[in-house]
DNA sequence: TGTCGACCTGCATT
DNA sequence: AAATGCAGGTCGA
């Protein structure tokens, strides 16, 4: 309570630096997009509305993109016309941090233009909005090409997009991300990012009630947030993705081991130096700016693959969202699941499953099938093989990968990551039931007990058609 | 060429 | 309450 006051007063301070992103929210759903593992810098931040007598919160994400710290919004106004009311959605950002844009401004006139141009451009650019095809009119393609999975789920992703992230700090991302999950991957970006990233200072700090991830313990100077007093000037330290000469010169296993890097510690080193070998951020650029062939998409995975700490997976994830290459389909655990769930009616991919790894007792019914006469020497009685997890064989990833593009063509990779993100946890909690793929709890519920039991916690505030509902809102 | 076990950590479930 | 499972996999044998 105490906190709104300031809060507002220093959003007046800033409302006029807000710019829009010039796109819409059928393009870029900014819950869909910044949270679903893409990139792991984005930070939900809640603000006040200034011209809501309530002061209603709203929420921001904040994020480093290059050596600036930018706020993202979405802004909802009412509009009325002729009695009829609409609700037009502006996507708008600005930049926190001094050391970048603010500064220059009052000095030089002109800079300053050229300096908001190029921020423009760059955030832009960090989320493909200059593709020759707006995500929206992708979406209705896929629909067209897949009916029945795109089709009935596209009103639930709309505006997932792929982001264009910088390529180095992709790639050693994915290199965290490894056996791994989501959050503890954020933290151990942060870390990286406050270990040995520019440090980048912004005047203004919102309260953010979401524990900042990295820096919540040492609070830097601060002794004001005793009272309300002089929050004005509360400086926040944002960090910027460390650069390849950075981590090549100064991080070494050790140290990220300390941080809690695991196994992946002695990674990120050995890449960074071998990275700086071959040109540093500018190889990788080389890699993205290459003619958009299949031979030189194939290069760039091969080239990636070389690295250490970087199989098929991660290149995938450095190929589409940093590298250009929007066909390619980054097979994982959710990818392979979802695809045997939705592609694979006569049981090609889930065959594939039990020639690798004979375990994996939950081979659906079909694909049990399926199976059955292939194997006459391994016993397959899935009883009392201790559940190995499933890992899936590049020759797995290949099968995937090709049949969903067949399926969605050169931009599978816009595919996929929405289908992908219609698999996280709070997407998923937003589609009707029979949208659903089934996880692997819910299929070990359903052997357990006969197919029985539907489900015990079920939230109820879904609307109940579902089916081709122009919207619903993911807050 | 393809398969298998080991590998760090931390949060959730049993 | 200790044990086990599982996370957007990769490496070396």
């Amino acid at each position: 309570m105490k906190n709104k006051r300031s809060s507002i007063k220093r959003r007046n301070q800033n409302e006029e630096n807000w710019k829009s992103l010039r796109t819409t929210r059928d393009d870029l759903s900014l819950d869909r997009t910044l949270p679903t593992g893409q990139s792991f810098r984005w930070q939900k931040v809640e603000e006040y509305d200034e011209n809501d007598e309530n002061e209603k919160k709203y929420s921001t994400y904040v994020g480093v993109i290059g050596r600036r710290v930018v706020q993202i919004r979405e802004r909802m106004e009412f509009e009325e016309e002729e009695e009829k009311s609409y609700e037009t959605t502006t996507i708008e950002f600005r930049v926190l941090n001094t050391n970048e844009s603010n500064i220059c401004k009052n000095e030089d006139k002109e800079n300053g233009e050229q300096e908001e141009e190029q921020v423009t451009k760059d955030v832009r650019a960090y989320f493909n909005l200059d593709d020759p095809i707006p995500l929206k009119d992708l979406f209705e393609q896929f629909s067209k090409a897949d009916p029945y999975r795109f089709g009935r789920l596209s009103a639930y992703v709309r505006g997932a997009r792929t982001l264009r992230q910088p390529p180095a700090e992709c790639l050693i991302s994915f290199v965290c991300s490894s056996n791994n999950n989501i959050a503890r991957i954020k933290k151990m970006v942060e870390s990286l990012c406050e270990k040995y990233g520019e440090e980048l200072v912004c005047n203004v700090s919102s309260r953010s009630r979401s524990r900042s991830s990295g820096s919540s313990g040492r609070d830097d100077d601060e002794e004001n947030e005793v009272n309300d007093k002089e929050e004005i000037n509360e400086s926040k330290i944002y960090h910027a993705f460390p650069t390849v000469e950075q981590l090549a010169e100064k991080c070494d296993e050790q140290t990220l081991r300390d941080l809690g890097f695991g196994y992946r510690a002695k990674f990120i080193p050995a890449m960074a130096k071998e990275l700086v070998k071959r040109g540093g951020e500018a190889y990788l650029l080389k890699l993205r700016d290459a003619p958009q062939t299949e031979e030189e998409k194939y290069r760039a995975i091969t080239e990636l693959t070389s690295l250490p700490g970087v199989g098929p997976k991660v290149a995938g994830c450095a190929a589409l969202f940093s590298l250009d290459k929007k066909s390619v389909v980054p097979v994982d655990t959710h990818v392979w699941q979802l695809a045997r769930e939705h592609f694979d009616p006569n049981g090609e991919l889930a065959s594939m499953e039990t020639t690798a790894s004979t375990t994996k007792g939950s081979a659906n019914e079909e694909g049990a099938e399926q199976q059955r006469h292939k194997e006459s020497s391994t016993p397959t009685t899935p009883t009392k093989q201790k559940d190995k997890p499933l890992s899936i064989t590049p020759k797995m990833m290949k099968k995937c990968e090709e049949m969903l593009v067949s399926i969605y063509g050169a931009y599978a990779g816009y595919a996929h990551t929405a289908l992908f993100v219609a698999e996280l946890p709070t997407v998923r909690e937003s589609l009707p039931e029979h949208l659903r793929t089934p996880t692997k709890a819910d299929k070990k519920r359903g052997e357990k007990n006969g197919e029985k039991k539907p489900e015990k916690k079920k939230r109820k505030f879904l609307k109940v058609d579902g089916e081709n509902k122009s919207d619903d809102d993911g807050a």
